[in-house]
DNA sequence: CCATTAAAGGATT
DNA sequence: AATCCTTTAATGG
C-alpha cells in the first residue's frame, strides 16, 4: 500500500486545525479503498466496524422501506466523513451508503474512533460541527415535506444539489453526476413524472437545461423564488 | 395540485 | 436486443 501525503487531507473540515504530524498519525492508520459507481460502501443495520472520509465521487445516503421502496436521506460530496456511528453513539450503521459515482474513500476502524476524539479534540468539534449540520438540514427537509408543495421542495433539491456539488461550466452550473428523475423523486416524496414535468416547464422557461441523467442550472434566481415562495 | 396508469420514443449497454 | 430513462396524455382523488 503506497504512502498516502498529509495535503490529501489537510483542507477537509473534518481535520481541520490539525498539526502535519497528527495528520500523518491518522493517515497511517488509514486505508484507501475505491467503490465503483452503484456499490455499497456500507448497509443499514449492519454492524458499524469503519467510518470513512471520501476523498472523490459522491455517495448517497439511502433509507429502504419494508415495502421495498427507496428514500434518499442525503447526497455526500467530497471531503465529507461518513458511516460515523460511533459518534452518534451507535453499533450500526443507520442507513445504506452507495456510490453515486466511482468514489475513493479513506477508511479507519470504528474501535479507533475514542482514541482520535480524546488524543485530537479538534476533530471531535469538528464532527460535532458536521453532525449538526447534518442535523439542521434534515429539519429542514422535514418542514418542507409537512409544508411545502411538491414544485418548491424540488426546486430546493435540485438548488442543494447544485450549491453542493455543482461545477461551473459555460452554461451554468452543473450537478456533478449522474442524477435522474427517480433519484430526485426520491429525495423529494414525489413520483419521477412529476419531476420530469416540473424539469421540462423549467427548461422550457430557460431557467435549467436537463438531458438524461444531467442537470444543469441557468437562472438560479428564478429557482430560488420559486423555492421561498408562499403558496 | 398531484398521483397513477399507460404508451411510446430515445439512450445506453 | 434488452433495459433503462424520459416525456406526454388521460384519469381521478
Amino acid at each position: 500500500m503506497s504512502r498516502l501525503d498529509p495535503s490529501l487531507i489537510a483542507d477537509l473540515p473534518p481535520f481541520a486545525g490539525m498539526d502535519r504530524q497528527s495528520l500523518e498519525g491518522m493517515l497511517a492508520k488509514a486505508v484507501s479503498v475505491r467503490h465503483p459507481k452503484d456499490s455499497h460502501i456500507f448497509r443499514e443495520a449492519e454492524k458499524a466496524n469503519s467510518f470513512f472520509l471520501l476523498l472523490d465521487g459522491f455517495v448517497r445516503v439511502v433509507k429502504v422501506t419494508p415495502d421495498g421502496e427507496q428514500v434518499i436521506i442525503r447526497y455526500i460530496a467530497a471531503g465529507e466523513l461518513l458511516g460515523i456511528a460511533k459518534a452518534l453513539g451507535r453499533e450500526t450503521y443507520p442507513a445504506n451508503a452507495v456510490a453515486a459515482a466511482d468514489c475513493v474513500l479513506l477508511s479507519w476502524r470504528s474501535s479507533i474512533w475514542d482514541a482520535i476524539v480524546s488524543t485530537h479534540p479538534g476533530f471531535a468539534t469538528n464532527t460535532y460541527s458536521l453532525v449538526g449540520e447534518r442535523l439542521v438540514g434534515t429539519q429542514d427537509r422535514v418542514v418542507e415535506l409537512a409544508t411545502e408543495r411538491v414544485e418548491q421542495r424540488v426546486a430546493n433539491a435540485v438548488l442543494n444539489l447544485a450549491r453542493q456539488t455543482g461545477r461551473k461550466t459555460e452554461d451554468g452550473i452543473l450537478i456533478d453526476f449522474l442524477i435522474s428523475r427517480q433519484d430526485i423523486s426520491e429525495m423529494t416524496g414525489t413520483t419521477l413524472h412529476t419531476v420530469s414535468r416540473l424539469l421540462s416547464s423549467w427548461e422550457t422557461k430557460g431557467w435549467i437545461k436537463s438531458g438524461r441523467q444531467r442537470i444543469t442550472i441557468i437562472e438560479g434566481h428564478e429557482l430560488m423564488m420559486l423555492a421561498t415562495a408562499r403558496s
